[in-house]
DNA sequence: GCTCTGACTGACACTGACGTCAGTGGCAGG
DNA sequence: CCTGCCACTGACGTCAGTGTCAGTCAGAGC
């Protein structure tokens, strides 16, 4: 097989467009941007690595200059933004007595909407797409959500020694509420909603996390405490 | 291009395994259980019809007459499900005195987490491959969880009316409580819950829905009603 | 026993996406 | 002006997966 690709090639047309030269990482950020696009338009399953060079203005042999295949775009964006989740979520204190434990767990909800609804493409791509790639990368994404729940489940057991969280597995309270923030996230952006709306479903989502919603009496099932008001 | 297949075919080898005649129906389920089978275990996108058929026992050709393509089984399998669901969930009515809304309430909690539970495979593809399947697939999915948020959302309006559900706009709490549903279920089933953990699943959502589960002041935000306990 | 039917089979032709690499040209340094 | 460098280009070979269809065989009907 050495040496066997002795054929004449074809040389590559007429012009060659030769884009500017660019700096590394402006080029890289290039390809980034073109890459989240086209995903966010036709999905992550049916996106081809042509579609993205062509989203980008560069050539096949570029992209691959920059990244290993089409995994890897979507892995380094996902990476950004589960990093810029991260760090919108600050751990909860109990000693600092400025900001009440109420107004930290709202700045939390608060801050991490407020990432997502600013980047609109990537919490689209992350819930849609970033799911069912494959193996590694799912591996991958249960990490960055085990450790947000994983935070999550710990400061709901602080919580509850301090009698500020009421009862209940703590892990499982955790699962409900990432779900409840997931979804709402997901159809916020899904419907088109801006960075405004931030503040309206943080309050949403807190009384939610407060009070629940239910007001009803269950008649037959085991009573639970606080049923007065 | 016609008639240019003239080439002679090489017989099919020897043997033909030639499966059992078998009724219609029969295979067809036949191939929907192994196809279910494999895509929980390689996922949908890495799986290939040749998996399938593998895994079905039955040759390539056979699968193309039952199904159009890969896209169809996973259709039919999700559209079963789907149907599995839609029935589990029961109208809430006020006017019958036997059952009050509260055990309806858990009733439909209940039977959603017990046939999710009972359909472990189903659940995991529904939730980690139906997504970013293609845009028709996105769009019959979307129809699907649309008519079940549309229902929540009216029961929740209606309860608002009577003063059994708490304020805060329905659909967004429909929203809230589907999300903390989905990821229970997602994380129960792919910790191997089984079945009897039904009950205590739908315990802890439903004392989730009722009372929330922050028991803290918010010393500067606006207040809101019923803060003492 | 013979024929006819249709479910079933699997080799084949085809396709579309992939990753490569020989070649190009702008530019910095001599 | 020349030369070497290197970011960039795009045509090419490859291949995995698809859908088809000529061919096979079991069993029903005569």
């Amino acid at each position: 097989m050495p040496g066997s690709r002795a054929s004449v090639r074809k040389k590559p047309t007429k012009r060659i467009r030769t884009g500017a030269v660019i700096p590394k990482e402006e080029r890289r950020q290039q390809i980034l941007k073109a890459a989240r696009d086209v995903f966010v338009k036709r999905g992550y399953h049916q996106t081809t690595i042509d579609d993205i060079v062509a989203a980008a203005g560069v050539a096949r042999g570029t992209y691959y200059l920059y990244f290993e295949d089409k995994r890897a775009v979507l892995s380094d964006l996902i990476d950004r933004f589960a990093a810029q989740i991260t760090m919108a979520i600050q751990r909860i204190t109990t000693d600092e007595a400025e900001r009440s434990v109420g107004m930290q767990v709202r700045e939390n909800i608060r801050a991490v909407i407020g990432v997502c609804l600013r980047e609109r493409s990537m919490t689209k791509i992350l819930f849609t797409d970033a799911t069912g790639v494959d193996a590694d990368f799912h591996r991958k994404l249960s990490t960055f959500y085990d450790s947000v729940v994983q935070l999550l489940t710990e400061s709901l057991k602080d919580g509850q020694a301090l009698g500020i969280v009421g009862d209940g597995e703590p892990r499982v309270l955790a699962y409900l509420t990432v779900g409840a923030l997931k979804e709402l996230l997901y159809q916020a952006v899904g419907m088109g909603l801006t960075e405004e709306t931030t503040e309206v479903l943080t309050q949403q989502l807190f009384v939610f996390l407060s009070e629940g919603y239910l007001r009803v009496k269950l008649d037959q099932a085991p009573q639970r405490r606080r049923r007065t008001r």
